[in-house]
DNA sequence: TGTACATCAGTGAACGCGCGTTCACTGATGTAC
DNA sequence: TGTACATCAGTGAACGCGCGTTCACTGATGTAC
C-alpha cells in the first residue's frame, strides 16, 4: 500500500484527536495502545512508527487537548459582550459536565498527572500560566499580578466545582453545584472589580 | 500460628489504612493488591479472606479515608477562634499540598473515581452531603440552604486550588497559588457574611 | 512498454511483566478424651 | 498428663488476561533501466 506525501502525518494527528479525548473522557492510566489504534482502524504494532513510546503520546496529546479545549472555549468567550461570564457559565455549564472528552484538561487530569513526573506532568504544568494569564486579561483588573492571582483562583474555583458537579450522580445536585458555582464565581468577580 | 481473638480484624484494618493512605497518595488503580499487602508484612493471597474484592477495598478504603481525613481537619477547625478561617488556612497549607497521603479524599481522587459508577464512587459522592454540610455549619450563614451553596462553591475553590497547587512543580509558584486561594475564599466568605 | 527492485505504512505474532483472583496447603495453637 | 484432632490466618504457586513494546513480514505503489 502507498499512501499520498502526508498520509503519515495525518495519521498521527488522527491517532493524537482520538487519544486527547479518550485520555481526558476514561483517564491516562485507563486507556492502552492496542485499544486506542484500534479506534484508528489501525493495528498496535504500527503505534510506534509514529510515538516513541506512550509516555511520548501522552504528552502530545495532552498537548493537542490543552489548545483545543483551552482555545475553544476562551475564544468564544472573548467574543462576548461579558467575556468573563461568558467563560464562566460555559465553563459550568452541564453541556461541559457532560462532555469530558472535549472538555477542560486540567479539571479531567490535573490529580491523576500530578502524581508522576512524567513528561505528561511537564506539559500540564507549563500550559497553566499561559491559560491562567489569557483568563486574567478577561477580567477587569489591569495590574497583571492581581489579575493572575484572581484568575488562579476563579480557575480554581471553576475546576472544583466541574470535578463535584461530576462525581455526584444525581442530576438535580450535580446541576445546583454547578449554579452554586456560577454565582460563587460572579460574585468573586464583582469582589475584583471592587463593586 | 495461633492468634489473638481481634488479631484478624486488626490485620484488616491495618491493610484498610495503608490503603487509605496509599490510594491518595499514588491513585487507585495504580496500586495493587500484591503491593498493598507486602506493605502490611503479608502475602497477597491471604486478602481475599479480608475482602470480596478490590472493589470491596476501594470503598472500604475511600470510606476509611473520608471519615478520617475530614474529621481531623474539620474538628481541628471547629474548635478554633474563626472555624471557617481555620479550616481555610489549613486545607490550603503546604502541609495538606504536601501530604497527599494524609489529605482530603476528594481532592486527590475526584476526578479518577467519578469516571466509573463503581460502590467507591458511591461512597465518595455519599460522603460529599454531609461534608459540606459541616463546613456550611462554620459559616456565619442560618439559612441552611445559602449555607449548603456556599459551601459548595467554597469547598470547590479550596479543592480546585490545593489540585493545581499539586501539579505545580515549582515551589514558590505553588505556595503561591495556595495563598491566591486563602486570600479568595476569604473574600468569598465575606461575600457570605454580606460585608 | 515491460520487468525488477526499493520504499515504507501498516500487520500481527510474540516478548516479559504485573494485574486480580483462586486454591491446596502449612503450622501453631486450642480442645477432646 | 499425653495424644489425636480441629481450627483458621496466612502462604505461595498457578490461572487467564491485558499491558507496553519489539520485530520479521506484507503488499501496494513509485522508480530505474
Amino acid at each position: 500500500m502507498r499512501y499520498s506525501p502526508d498520509h503519515k502525518e495525518e495519521t498521527r494527528i488522527k491517532i493524537l484527536g482520538i487519544a486527547a479525548r479518550r485520555f481526558r473522557k476514561e483517564g491516562v492510566e485507563a486507556v492502552g495502545v492496542a485499544s486506542l489504534m484500534a479506534d484508528a482502524g489501525l493495528t498496535h504494532g504500527g503505534f510506534y512508527a509514529h510515538f516513541k513510546s506512550k509516555d511520548d503520546l501522552v504528552a502530545a496529546a495532552l498537548n493537542d487537548a490543552l489548545c483545543e479545549s483551552s482555545d475553544r472555549i476562551l475564544s468564544y468567550s472573548e467574543q462576548a459582550e461579558k467575556p468573563i461570564e461568558a467563560y464562566i457559565r460555559a465553563y459550568l455549564s452541564p453541556r461541559h459536565r457532560d462532555a469530558a472528552e472535549n472538555g477542560c484538561t486540567f479539571a479531567a487530569l490535573a490529580a491523576e498527572v500530578a502524581r508522576h513526573s512524567d513528561p505528561a506532568r511537564q506539559t500540564l504544568h507549563r500550559a497553566l500560566e499561559p491559560y491562567l494569564d489569557r483568563i486574567g486579561r478577561l477580567l477587569p483588573t489591569t495590574d497583571s499580578v492581581s489579575a493572575r492571582r484572581q484568575a488562579t483562583a476563579l480557575f480554581s474555583l471553576l475546576m472544583g466545582s466541574l470535578q463535584l458537579a461530576r462525581l455526584t450522580e444525581d442530576r438535580d445536585l450535580s446541576d445546583s453545584i454547578l449554579k452554586s458555582g456560577v454565582k460563587a464565581a460572579l460574585d468573586l468577580v464583582s469582589v475584583f472589580e471592587g463593586v
